[in-house]
DNA sequence: GATGATTTGTACGTATGTATA
DNA sequence: ATATACATACGTACAAATCAT
């Protein structure tokens, strides 16, 4: 968990700015002016623009030449592509995991799936957050496919932002462990089809959930807000 | 097929060496050196930078803070991995397509599929990887899902250094249609199981003959490198 | 392990293109 | 339609970090 004692300015910016529209916090179709976010951050606009570039790349700004970098604006039909996309990736993942797992993989899995179980009983949203990540970072590690794990973490990055209101009641918490628990026995039974199954039948109640939130969310969780702040 | 007249630095020179990394005119591990890229492009560094950071951000390029970026290194594990996440997004592609192509679309495929055919009978190698990436991403589009589409095509972009030598032989030129035509006949009976099956095998198919090539690619198709050169 | 050479990271100034009056 | 204002794109200079000796 210890990061990296020297950082860039640009990584240092890039990762903010990304945390920040991750986070909402900064609303879709707003510009990210050069000048103004290089003062935010006492810096010079050089690593403003570079950090901007980069999150461009990973579709977190659209730049259009001369015409400066804007949030995109993700549409209801927009969400639901990307949506779909993530759960298909998850459910390869999930899919590659009951083929492949070794036995500690199986009991590093069952280890993630009891921290969430745990985390949800507490209903502690924001630890749940955490160890459901966990979780299914896991999936993606047993698949053992580093390159779908990155496609599948980077669409899921990508997708994130919509993706904060879905725990917000105790119910959904305990729903969402039941759902991991049949992705669970699939991988441990080496049930391919099954994972896969679970895994998409667990996605798409995410989708649901998440799917009577606004489509142009904005800014919430500001009780989050010290990290774009410092 | 017209390119925008005003290009920015920036662009012209990512997508020179996007190219020429795609190409493999630039080999694996070889460090991006601005100052020399700067002076071949006949520009300042700050263009190289920005264009080496969006590299980066696609993954033709990997970047250590204060080291220099390096074109990654492809092993033959990390390869095999890039192909089956290409093959199930492909396949995804195709399912999808099976489910949802109009009828407009469905002959807007096949337009595609005999143009793929035509190259392959006149054997010309450069025409049908043209046709063949026409074909593909006709049936992104078909899918209906526009960020499936941008996923699948830039996972395919990622893995194009490996493919160039796969069409030598007019053997595999016909073959290649053939494995299109069942993809064709499923998508247009509106068989998704089908499709996608077709598809898999198809890309299997790519990636056995490409398997072939040594994993450390070293620069061919001189013929092409007028891109790099001005 | 310290010092110099080299390369990257950042600051800042200028030019160019876009948008508005 | 021309001009003006403004933001971005690029060039240059310097600071900082890495690598080589």
């Amino acid at each position: 968990m210890a990061r990296q004692q020297k950082q860039t300015a640009t990584e240092r910016i890039r990762a903010t700015l990304a945390d920040a529209i991750v986070r909402g916090e900064i609303a879709q179709g707003v510009t990210l002016d050069e000048a103004s976010l290089a003062e935010k951050f006492a810096v010079s606009r050089t690593p403003v623009r570079e950090a901007i570039r980069q999150l461009e790349a990973i579709g977190f700004a659209e730049a259009r030449p001369h015409r400066g970098a804007v949030v995109p604006n993700f549409t209801p039909e927009r969400l639901t592509e990307m949506f779909a996309v993530m759960a298909e990736l998850e459910a390869l993942c999930a899919r590659f995991a009951a083929e492949r797992a070794t036995d500690d993989e199986k009991r590093a899995l069952r280890e993630a799936h009891d921290a969430c179980a745990h985390s949800a009983r507490q209903g502690d949203i924001d630890v749940y957050y955490q160890t459901n990540l966990d979780f299914h970072e896991a999936v993606y590690a047993i698949s053992h496919n580093s390159f779908l794990a990155e496609v599948t973490l980077s669409v899921r990055n990508r997708v994130s932002p919509f993706r904060k209101a879905q725990f917000r009641s105790f119910n959904r918490l305990m729903k969402s462990v039941e759902e991991h628990a049949r992705v669970v026995d699939a991988i441990l039974c080496g049930d391919p089809d099954g994972a896969a199954a679970a895994m998409i039948d667990h996605m798409n109640v995410v989708r649901s959930t998440v799917g009577e939130v606004s489509p142009t969310l904005r800014p919430l969780d500001d009780q989050a807000a010290e990290t774009a702040e410092r």
